[in-house]
This record gives C-alpha cells, structure tokens and sequence, in this order.
DNA sequence: CGACGTGTAAC
DNA sequence: CCTTTTACACGTCG
C-alpha cells in the first residue's frame, strides 16, 4: 500500500500578498516585518521576496540588518498583517482540501494532502492533479506555490524544497534512497544546527551516513526516539498519517516597550494577550488545565512557568493564576528585567466533551 | 504516572 | 540586533 502525498509551499507567502494588494510595489523587492514597536526599526524579518532574497535578507532577521543590506537599493518594508495573510490563506487551504483524501494544514502557508485513493496509486496521476491544483490557486489567486510528491509527509516536504518558486518536483519510492543519499544532514527536516554540530562530532555529515550509522551509538547520543528519528529522517522513511490535529496549546507573547521587572507593568501586558488567547479559547470552543508564562530576559533568556488546577474556560481564573506565577517569578529572580513576556494555555479538551483518559490500575500505583 | 521546566526545531 | 507560535522529547521530582 504505497501512498501517495503532496507538500503544498506557497512562494514567500506574505511578500506575495503584498504585492499582489499593492499593484505600486509590483516586481520590486518586497520585506514584510514584525515590528517591536520599541524603537523604530526593532523587530525581524518575516518574510523576503526573492527579489530581497537576492540581496542577502532572509526571514528571521533583524530589520536593522535588513535595511543596512538594502541600502541604496529599491527595497519595500511592510509591516506584517498576519490577519490578512490568513484570510487569503483560509481560500487557498479550501482549494487543496476539496482536492485531498486527507489533509492537514501545517502552518499559514503549507499544508499535506494524501491523494492515494484519487490517484489510484499512479504517480503520473499525482502529478497531474499536482499541476491542476498549481493552476487553480494561480488562476484564483494570482499566487505560485512549490510542491513536492513523495511517498510520505517527509519525502514529500523534502522534494518541495527541491524546486522553487513555482516547483514541482516528484519523488517517488524508488527514488526516495538516491535523492536523500546525497544531501548534507543540515538540509534534512527536524534537523537544526544543534543536532548538527552533534552529528559532526560523530563524524556524520550526509544523510547517507547517518542513514547508515549505528543505531545503539545514536540513540546513546540523542535518546531512543530522537535517535530512532534522525536514522528515519535520513532514510526518508516516515509512516505518519495525514490529519489535522487538535491544537494542544495557545499562546501569545509581546516585546515589553521598555525592559521591565515592575510586576504591574508586565502584567497589563499580560492581561491584553490573555484577553486574545481568551478569544481564541472560545473559537475553538475548548478549555484548559495548565496555565503558564513564558517571559524572555534582557540576554534573551527564556524561562516558564506553569501551574495545572481542575478544566476550565474562565478568562478571570487564566489572569489570576498568571499573575500568582509572575510574582512567584519576580521573587525568584530579584532584579531581572524583562524585555518578552507571554501566556500560554495547555492541557486541552473539547467543551462538551469526556476525555477518554487511560484508566489507571492498581498495578501503576507504587508499593506502600 | 502526572506535573513542571528546558531544549530543539520549524514557520 | 534578536518576532511569533506551535510541537515534541527529555530529565527530574513527588
């Protein structure tokens, strides 16, 4: 039962957007920013056309360094309007999931769909469901998108990658070995720097290597699981199914206008993003049991904390308890100023709905 | 086992 | 100079 599955990229999403609002800035280099709003140009890049791209600026980094790059040139900072980019986004995701057996939306602008059934297991008839859907969202929306096909969500996001803007690229299973074979272990997903520089140190640097390495030694380094992963990952094997999943936390967070440790002035900041969180909450429809707060020093120094109590959906109870735990924080850190604060929801349920939790037995309780 | 805090990664 | 949001694994503690 091979399957067969599509990773959908749209081409840097919300530059593109952009563009498309603005016919002014059309063909030029487009950056969309979050703005800090604690000086004027503080905050980071989230997105760049390849225009921008070309002259060195990349999502994620500072706008600072954005601008000193585009110096001279042509270049259109925007902030990001992330509501807007959704909306366009919600049309784009009804296209493809009318078009799948199963799909899964996994962030603004990517979404898998498993077209096994539709494409009665025939690649070429994956690829021309591939082009059609290319030619639907470019017709609808005047936007291109990268797609990879592969015989898994994995194979899949790493042949969309392969080709882009505007690819299409197919890797079927008799060529997931050659095409992975070849690639740095940098290249591979859920692979970050860190993991790298540990591989190196095992002397591992291709994805056939690591495909080929000891296992016992790798999850001696990195865990059962992780280890179990990385070798998977590298063999571009994956058996995980294509589904959307239920959110299992919300969370907002903020950059503070100024560093602070003042208790009443981080939480009215926590107050406004729980108030969002709160909002999002009641779309869903769900409720929670774990409340934390997630604050950011002036070293960029993350720390959480979180305190679980009996479900509930009360906006009031949310505050009350992040407020217990930002004071609790600030005894425990006397002087520490903040320059990031956050809330965060978790321990999820439906409204309305029993958890089927596992039942505990006698047997998992320990000895007296 | 559940709760809590941290680290890694991706977008 | 340094955003935002989510997922998951792991170690520790009780």
């Amino acid at each position: 039962m091979t399957r067969i599955i599509l990773h959908v990229d749209m081409d840097s999403f919300y530059a593109s957007v952009e563009e498309l609002r603005n016919p002014e800035i059309k063909g030029k280099a487009i950056v969309t920013c979050m703005f800090s709003g604690r000086t004027k140009d503080s905050g980071a890049v989230s997105a760049a056309n390849y225009k921008a791209r070309e002259l060195g600026i990349h999502s994620g980094m500072p706008i600072m360094v954005a601008k000193s790059l585009a110096k001279g040139k042509d270049v259109v900072f925007l902030p990001s309007d992330r509501e807007y980019y959704s909306s366009v986004s919600d049309r784009i995701m009804d296209i493809l999931r009318s078009e799948a057996d199963s799909f899964e939306q996994v962030s603004v602008d990517e979404a898998y769909l498993d077209v096994s059934k539709r494409s009665r297991g025939s690649w070429e008839k994956a690829l021309k469901l591939a082009e059609s859907l290319k030619n639907e969202i470019r017709r609808k929306e005047h936007l291109t998108c990268s797609v990879g096909i592969g015989p898994n969500k994995l194979v899949a996001k790493m042949a969309s990658k392969a080709k882009k803007p505007d690819g299409l690229t197919l890797v079927k299973d008799s060529e997931v070995k050659r095409f992975f074979e070849k690639l740095p272990v940098s290249k591979l997903f859920g692979i970050g720097p860190k993991t790298v520089e540990e591989l190196e140190s095992l002397g591992i640097k291709t994805a056939k290597e690591l495909a080929e390495h000891d296992m016992e030694i790798l999850e001696e380094r990195f865990g059962t699981k992780r280890g179990r992963m990385l070798q998977e990952t590298a063999q571009g094997r994956d058996d995980s199914p294509v589904e959307e999943r239920e959110a299992q936390q919300i969370s907002r967070m903020a950059t503070l206008k100024k560093d602070s440790n003042s208790s009443k002035e981080i939480f009215g900041k926590i107050q406004e993003l729980a108030k969002d969180v709160d909002e999002n909450l009641r779309e869903e429809g769900v409720a929670y049991k774990t409340v934390s707060i997630i604050t950011i020093d002036t070293h960029l120094q993350m720390q959480t904390r979180s305190h679980t109590t009996i479900e509930s959906s009360s906006l009031s109870k949310n505050l009350d308890i992040a407020k217990e735990l930002l004071e609790k924080f600030l005894q425990e850190n006397p002087g520490k100023m903040l320059r990031r604060i956050g809330i965060r929801v978790s321990n999820l349920s439906r409204l309305g709905e029993k958890k089927a939790k596992k039942q505990k037995t006698l047997g998992d309780f320990p000895k007296a």
